[in-house]
DNA sequence: ACGGGTAGTTCGTTCATTGAACTACCTCAC
DNA sequence: GTGAGGTAGTTCAATGAACGAACTACCCGT
């Protein structure tokens, strides 16, 4: 991986795209940020991913655009999803069904609905009641058939990302309002 | 990497489908084989890859289902999608979106469009003048204003590759008749 | 000053990738 | 049958990346 660009096939987007996001971890750290993670510690925490490689990780997506980071000076850091980040939910949502319907026999682990009609969601993500395409911040993600609960107690993060919500709300209530 | 399942989410189909094609050239070689590439050699020539991780690679892909390996005891050897693999359409084709959207000012490297009738294909794989959902053997793929031709003479697969052709044709006409 | 929370860095070990050279097998022409 | 040429791999030393645990640095409220 490294840098630009060790697959040299200049013609292909795929080889590019894969240069950004195609890094170990890298897809389950913008996963977790369209689940509302933005805190270094809670994504550690999440993916069990040793910090010096997070930190390269989400060095790197900030330098490419897909994340922000946003400091507030007083040791507390978000990282959120930009406008090119949040094109990636195609990205995410394609892997996620192809898991879904090879292994999960129970189902879907995770579900997406229209948040505001509740209506299922295509695996194009339009909205089979209304049928419109819907934005990325409308979507609500909840747990689905083949979700298997926790055998031990959830911690604060795991319990927020396994509970109905929508893509993008951050799960961490961060004490400054406004901040979103 | 490795074994299932270094991403130990058991929750999130995303780590399991990494599991599967989230290592390191795994999609490059599956995006090979969307474009009728088929033979070991010509994958590690096309790609650049280490041979034996190349051979790594496609025992694991074979071993998910993702290939097959069809050995025809005269030492050639042919890995070829299965339906399974195939359904890794839409993974492949919404990452070349990202890259296009956001690394090729220019417009796409790669236009897809309906064989039986021309007609270019919306980011949900719908022809837009018939309308219907292109399955993957009918969808034609061919350079787009973004691709860049290459400055040496192509070799015999990138030749191929870059001429329009419909997904899954062999780049190698393979003697005998009825491979297919 | 202190305790607790946050975001990182450091570093020795382990593991994966790289790249070049080499092996093994089959086929066809002679 | 023997040798040339094509095929699919394997081997191995060197390099680089990931791992994980411990440590540093900063900010805060008390």
């Amino acid at each position: 991986m490294a840098l630009p660009s060790t697959y040299a096939d200049r013609n292909c987007s795929l080889a590019r795209a894969l240069e950004v996001v195609g890094e170990r971890w890298t897809l389950m750290i913008v996963r977790d940020a369209f689940f509302g993670v933005r805190r270094f510690g809670d994504f550690a925490a999440q993916l069990g991913i040793p910090r010096a490689v997070l930190t390269s990780r989400l060095k790197a997506l900030v330098q490419e655009g897909v994340l922000v980071r946003d400091d507030d000076g007083s040791g507390n850091v978000e990282y959120r999803l930009t406008d090119k980040g949040v094109e990636l939910w195609p990205v995410v949502r394609a892997l996620m069904g192809w898991g879904d319907a090879h292994y999960s026999p129970a189902g879907v682990k995770r579900a997406t609905r229209h948040d505001q009609d509740g209506g299922p969601l295509d695996p194009d993500g339009r909205c089979q009641d209304c049928g419109v395409l819907v934005p990325v911040p409308d979507i609500r993600i909840e747990p689905g058939p083949g979700f298997v609960a926790a055998d031990s107690e959830p911690d604060r993060v795991s319990f927020a990302i396994n509970t109905p919500r929508r893509l993008l709300e951050p799960v961490t209530p961060r004490a400054a309002a406004g901040r979103d």
